[in-house]
DNA sequence: CAGCATCCGCTTTGATACTG
DNA sequence: CAGTATCAAAGCGGATGCTG
C-alpha cells in the first residue's frame, strides 16, 4: 500500500511517483470528462480495470490530492468521486498525452474497446467554433454507442451524452472514420468514401472541423 | 515481451500503452535532455534503474519508433540511443508533468537523489533572457555534484556541464533552494536566506529569473 | 569495460467471488 | 451500489554471469 518511489529529486519523476501506476492517469481521464462521478460510472468508463484496482487507486489518488470524495446528501445517497483544483492541473497532461496518441489511432483496432463518451478528447484537442458569431447548433454524432451531442455556443464547444429531437445536423460513423474526420486527417468527401454518414448543411461540420490538417 | 495493452480505443489509452510502464516515461526525460547517449550513460542518469529493465524499456521505445539505436562509427564504437522525431514530440508531455511535479519539489526531500543535469527542466520550464539584446553570459552553477554552466545567448539559454575560467556569474547551493530560486517561489534575498550563494552582478541572475511568481 | 541476459524473491496486477 | 477478499500470474528490483 505504501506507494513505490523513484527517489529522483526531479519533478517528472515526482509526479510519476503519483500518477504513473498502471490505471491511475486512466482514472483522471475519466474523471475529468466526466466530472465528479459514481465508483460505478467510473467502472464502466474505464473497461477492463479490476475493481479492487479502481478502489485502491482512488485511496491513492485521495492521499495525494488529486482526487476528493463527497458523500453525496440524501436523496442520492452515493459517494461522488472528483477531481480537486490540483487535479484538474493535470489537463495539460491529459491532453499533450493525447494529442501525442493521436496518431496512433490511425491503425484499425478491432482489439480495444469504444465507448463514445471518449469523443471528448478528440473534441477538445481539434474542433473549435470557427463562426462564434453565427447562431448556436446541435450535432447529433452516433458510433453506434451512447448517443452524443456536439454543441456549439458561445465560440465554446461541448460535448455530452443525450439525443435531441431536432439536431441541426446528424453525423454517424465508426469511431475511426470519425476520429479521422475530427482530427483534420480526412476531410468530408474522404470521410464519407469511408462510410460516414452527415446530415445537415455542410457547413454546420464546417463551422467546427479543423481548417489546417493537423501536423504529424 | 509482448507489451501489455489497455484494450481502449482512446488516444490516453493509446498512449500510455507505449510509455505508461515503469521507467519508460524517466528514459525519454534522460534522452530529451541528454541528447544521444550510451547505455552507461543513461543508466547513470537514472539512478534505481535495474539493468535489464533498461535494456528491455529500450528495445521496446525502439519498436515504438521512439528511440533510434545507432552504432556510432569508429574510433567511438559504441551504440548511441537517441529519440527519433517522434520521440521529440513527447517533450510537451515532459514538460507538462514536470510542470504539475514543480510544487512538488518544495518538501525536503532527503531520501531521493539529486543529479545537477535534471536542473535542464526547470531552466526548460521557468527560465527566459527578459534582455536578450544584452551580451551574452555564463553563469556557472554548483549544487555539489557535476558543476554546470547556464548560458544565455542570442535570446536563448541553455544548460550544459562544465566548468568555465571566469564566469559572469557564480550561483551555490542545495538543489531545493536553487529549485525555489529558478521556478520563482523564491527571490534572491529570500533564496540567500536560505543558503543560496551568488557572486556576480544581481542584474545578471534577475536577468533569467521569473518576474512573477510562478502560478500554484 | 560496455551492453546486455538470466535467475530469483518479492510486489503488483487481474480475474473472480463475496459482502454490507 | 460500492466496494473488500482471495489467489494465480505477471512484472519488478537486485544480483550475478556472459560476451565482444
Amino acid at each position: 500500500m505504501l506507494v513505490r518511489s523513484y527517489g529522483q529529486y526531479c519533478a517528472v519523476a515526482k509526479s510519476l511517483d503519483l500518477l504513473g501506476e498502471r490505471w491511475t492517469l486512466l482514472i483522471v481521464r475519466e474523471l475529468l470528462l466526466r466530472g465528479p462521478s459514481r465508483y460505478t460510472d467510473l467502472r464502466k468508463g474505464l473497461p477492463g480495470i479490476a475493481t479492487n484496482l479502481l478502489a485502491e487507486r482512488l485511496r491513492e489518488l485521495e492521499d495525494a490530492g488529486v482526487v476528493r470524495r463527497e458523500e453525496a446528501p440524501p436523496p442520492i445517497a452515493t459517494t461522488l468521486y472528483s477531481l480537486t483544483p490540483r487535479g484538474e492541473e493535470l489537463r495539460p497532461v491529459i491532453y499533450e498525452l493525447g494529442r501525442w496518441g493521436a496518431p496512433l489511432m490511425r491503425d484499425p483496432d478491432a482489439e480495444s474497446a469504444f465507448q463514445s463518451h471518449w469523443l471528448w478528447l478528440p473534441v477538445e484537442l481539434f474542433l473549435a467554433d470557427h463562426a462564434p458569431g453565427e447562431p448556436s447548433i446541435v450535432m447529433q454524432v452516433d458510433t453506434g454507442g451512447e448517443p452524443m451531442l456536439i454543441e456549439a455556443a458561445d465560440g465554446e464547444i461541448r460535448i455530452r451524452p443525450g439525443r435531441v429531437e431536432r439536431p441541426d445536423a446528424t453525423l454517424s460513423g465508426a469511431p475511426q472514420t470519425l476520429l479521422a474526420l475530427l482530427s483534420g486527417r480526412l476531410n468530408i468527401a474522404q470521410a464519407r468514401r469511408q462510410g460516414l454518414q452527415y446530415r445537415g448543411d455542410q457547413h454546420i461540420l464546417e463551422r467546427l472541423l479543423p481548417t489546417e490538417p493537423v501536423p504529424a
